[in-house]
DNA sequence: AACCGACGGTTCATCCAGTGAACCAATGTA
DNA sequence: TACATTGGTTCACTGGATGAACCGTCGGTT
């Protein structure tokens, strides 16, 4: 790999977001590169305005605001964020439930806006929040729309339990993706959080190819399955919408 | 400065954020830099998945969902975030508005958080959104109880009107921030986007710096001047209780 | 008190990775 | 047709990145 000081840079960039207040020795292990590296990169992206020492402790590093700034400007997000604002707002309304929007990220679903219901007891998943995809409605939605091969490797991986509800078993996850493909809407018990459902639907880009999700959450005494499938076509509805916007069922531009 | 191939792939990639799809001459103008070496940077940040050809345009390049949830866990956000929902929560359900917590960066004021109003009728600054600090209410608040020659440095810059509304005259301004001082919250009508009204507080930190601020926004139509105090105390009583527990009053920890 | 290990941070000779001028093919446009 | 711009490639040169060895300090053990 070329620019090799760039890749430390940005691991090492990674490594603070991970261990958050991250000491100097600590980031070298994690990134196997000696501390007189590791602290030139901090320097750089400290001049940079990225990352900075705490003040609340010295020598520890965090990642500062400017780096979200930078970064919360994604491409395939922001275009989504513009289709999707609208439609979600209207099912917000509708509903009176939390609902989510989520584009994907390794493996992860990454809630990158919320629209919260009125109700005293809400859900909270702040945004940049990293749902597994097998333990996430929104995920199950997204699996559902992917195409095979992605699909089949992410099951083939470690599949981590979040709570004693989640499902981990690769084969009842294909199955509730089927589920999900014929039914519309992808339905998550208490497999995130306890106590939380949420029902959840693909959004497709151009060409048709998945490329987010939105989701209605709520507390699993207010969601239950007698409304799943108002709020599923609800927001089967809704993800159309949006897809459409994006170009989904659109001749391809050439 | 050191590591300058390093300080050259962040700029590519700032610069990236700001184009959006932007093209390879492009970037090399903007950053001064033969198209050459901001190739070979693009190349090394989209190994690493910060940085993709758009699939809509080839050669036009994006930043990725990759790039947003690393930078998204970002330091004092998180400890703000930790410290506000729960009474940023109790005065949305007070009010029944939309409230914001915001955090400064670079002469913006960052959204990091919002609770959204059940009204039908209400105002979308999607999460992650960059306001000018003169422009909004939020950043009037963190003005007020930033130190001076920050203050100065502000207003000394450029000041671009938003809005008809927008007060762009330093010495109008400062008045502002003096009143917000004495009053306990800042009010902006309109100066962001026509229409809107919004209720601004700051929040302090260790040592009773300022760290960033929340704010009380709605249509002009419900939050009329007749409300400005009793929304100004009931924000200013939250964000004293948020600055308490960010220790903004406790003995500095040495 | 003396010892220890781990911490954040510094130094500097070595050498290889980053640089950028010049180049190509393709597309657009006047 | 000619000209300008695009994204992308090549390669000799050299100065910036590297990392082993170093320092002072801190907190816990014995």
């Amino acid at each position: 790999m070329s620019t090799q000081s760039v890749v430390t840079a940005i691991r090492v960039l990674e490594a603070v977001s991970d261990n958050q207040p991250a000491g100097l020795s600590e980031l070298s292990r994690e990134v196997d590169v000696p501390k007189a590296t590791v602290l030139r990169m901090l320097r750089t992206l400290g001049e940079l305005g990225w990352v900075s020492q705490s003040e609340a402790q010295a020598g520890k590093w965090v990642l500062t605001n400017h780096a979200f700034a930078v970064a919360s400007r994604g491409s395939s997000g922001s275009v989504i964020r513009d289709a999707a604002m609208g439609p979600l707002n209207a099912l917000q309304l509708d509903t009176t439930e939390t609902v989510h929007l989520a584009v994907p990220d390794r493996g992860y679903m990454l809630i990158i806006e919320r629209l919260d219901t009125p109700h005293v007891l809400r859900a909270f998943l702040p945004l940049g929040s990293r749902l597994p995809m097998h333990a996430s409605s929104t995920g199950i939605a997204y699996l559902s729309a992917a195409d095979e091969p992605f699909v089949d490797e992410y099951l083939a991986g470690p599949l981590e339990a979040l709570t004693p509800q989640t499902v981990v078993d690769p084969a009842q996850l294909r199955a509730m993706i089927v589920d999900t493909r014929t039914r519309g809407y992808s339905i998550n018990e208490q497999g995130l959080s306890t106590g939380i459902t949420s029902i959840g639907v693909p959004l497709l880009g151009v060409g048709g190819v998945a490329a987010g999700s939105i989701s209605i959450s709520g507390p699993s005494s207010r969601i239950v399955p007698a409304k799943y499938q108002e709020y599923g076509e609800a927001a089967a509805g809704t993800a159309l919408e949006i897809s459409r916007a994006l170009g989904a069922f659109s001749a391809k531009a050439y």
